[in-house]
DNA sequence: GTCTATAGCACGATAGAC
DNA sequence: GTCTATCGTGCTATAGAC
C-alpha cells in the first residue's frame, strides 16, 4: 500500500507545517510583546514580521485575544519553571524566600510579559479598560473565562510552603495558609506592579522591598536563619 | 466710570462661564471614567455627554491625556481626604490600620478611578502599553513627567506613622521607615490590583487580606492592642 | 491555505466658517 | 467660542480570487 502511505505522509507533513507556523507566530508574538508590550502587537505588524498576510493569522488563531491567551499560558509555564527550580529547598521559609525573589525577578526581567499575565486581564471580567479602537473580541482576556487557572500551580507552591511553616509552628499569623499565600502574593505583585508603572515607588529599590516583605510575612523563621536576613545584606540588583 | 465697571463685570462673567464649563467637562469625565474606565472615555462620547462638539473640548483641555491628568489629581485629592480623616488617631499602629483599610476601600469602591491613578501610568515612562489607535499625545501619563507627585502626600502620611512606630521601638523590622511605608503601600496596592483584575485572587476576601497584611507589617504593636487584631474579628465587607 | 483588497469602524485632533 | 466637516491613522476581521 505505497499510495496510502505516501498520502499519510503528506497529511502528516501538512500537520507539521501547520503546527510549525502556529509555533512561529507565537514565537514572534512573544518577542514583540516582550519588547513593546501587548498593546503594540497588531495583527498587521505580526503578519509582516512572519512574512504572511494578516488574514493568514486568523487560520491559526481565532482572534488577537486568542494569541494573548496562548502567550499568557506560556508565561505562566515560564514562571512555574522558575518556581520549580526551588522546590528542592527543604526549609519552607528558605524556599519561600527563593520563590519570592524569583517572582519579582521574573516580573522585573520581563515587564511586558508580566503585564500581559497579571495586569491586563481587566477587560475579561469587567466593563472596563482595554477598549481599543478596533472591533469586538479584541480584549486579551477573552476566549477563556478561567484564565486564572494557569497561575494556580504557582500559587499552590507558595501555599504548600505556608502549610509546612504552620505545621512546624513557625508561622506567626494565625490565619489559613492559603490566605497567607495570597497575601504574600499580593505583596510581591504590588512591588512589581508599582515598579512597572515607573513613576511610583521611586525611592526604595525593589530588592530591598522584597527583603522587607519576606521578613514581614514570616520574620521569626527568618531571624533564626541569618542566612536570609535582609538588612545587612548588600542589594545585588538596584532596579 | 460705569462703562468700565460693566465691562469688567462682563469679562468676569466670561471667566466664570469658562471655569464652569471646564468644571462640567471634568465632572462628566469623572463619571464616565468611574463607570466605564478611562479607556472608554473618548472625546466624542464626552462631547456628546456635555452637549458640545468635540472641538469645543480642546478649548479647555490640550488633549485627552490632559483630562486624564486632571482626573488623577482629583483622585489623589480624594484619597488624601480619606487619609486625613484618620490623622487624628494618636496611636500610629491604629492609624496605619485605619489608613490601610481606607486605601483598599477606596480602590475597591472606585476601581476605574484607582486604575487611572495607579495602573495606567505605564505609557508615561516606558515604551509600553496604552498605544491606542489614535494620534500621538494620547497616553494618560503625558503632560506631566512628575505625575507621581500628587501621591506623595499620602505616602508621607504612612511614612510618618512608621517613624512614630520606630521612635516608640514598636517596629520589628530594622529598615528605614520610608522603606516600610513603601513596602506596606506595595502590599495594599497588590491586594487592590489583584482584586481589580477579577480572575486573580479568587479565594480570600480582600478584607481578610488587608487584616493579614497589616498584621504582617507591624504585628507586635497590633497584638498588644487586641482591638485591631484580625483573626477573631468578623469581616464587615466581603468584597 | 494563502493571498489581495477592503469593508467597517473608531479614534484624536485640526481647519475654517460663522 | 462654537460648530461642521474632515484629515489622517490604525485597527479587527472578512470576502473572494487563486
Amino acid at each position: 500500500m505505497p499510495r496510502m502511505a505516501s498520502q499519510e505522509r503528506r497529511t502528516e507533513q501538512r500537520r507539521e507545517q501547520r503546527e510549525a507556523l502556529r509555533e512561529r507566530i507565537l514565537e514572534v508574538s512573544r518577542e514583540i510583546v516582550r519588547r513593546e508590550g501587548f498593546a503594540s502587537l497588531s495583527m498587521r505588524k505580526l503578519a509582516e514580521a512572519i512574512d504572511y498576510s494578516p488574514a493568514a493569522l486568523y487560520l491559526h488563531f481565532k482572534s488577537r485575544g486568542d494569541i494573548a491567551r496562548a502567550l499568557r499560558v506560556q508565561g505562566h509555564a515560564s514562571l512555574r519553571d522558575a518556581f520549580l527550580a526551588h522546590t528542592s529547598i527543604a526549609d519552607p521559609a528558605a524556599r519561600l524566600n527563593a520563590m519570592g525573589r524569583a517572582y519579582v525577578e521574573f516580573g522585573l526581567a520581563e515587564p511586558e510579559t508580566y503585564r500581559l499575565m497579571f495586569m491586563e486581564l481587566a477587560a475579561s471580567a469587567g466593563p472596563s479598560s482595554e477598549a481599543r479602537a478596533g472591533s469586538p473580541g479584541d480584549a486579551p482576556g477573552n476566549g477563556d473565562a478561567h484564565a486564572a487557572e494557569p497561575g494556580a500551580a504557582t500559587l499552590s507552591m507558595i501555599a504548600d510552603a505556608f502549610v509546612e511553616l504552620r505545621a512546624a509552628d513557625r508561622l506567626p499569623a494565625r490565619a489559613a495558609p492559603l490566605a497567607c499565600a495570597e497575601g504574600l502574593w499580593a505583596n510581591l505583585h504590588g512591588i512589581v506592579a508599582l515598579k512597572l508603572n515607573g513613576a511610583a515607588l521611586p525611592e526604595t529599590p525593589a530588592a530591598t522591598l522584597v527583603e522587607l516583605s519576606l521578613d514581614a510575612w514570616f520574620a521569626p523563621a527568618n531571624r533564626t536563619e541569618p542566612r536570609f536576613s535582609s538588612a545587612n545584606r548588600p542589594d545585588t540588583s538596584t532596579r
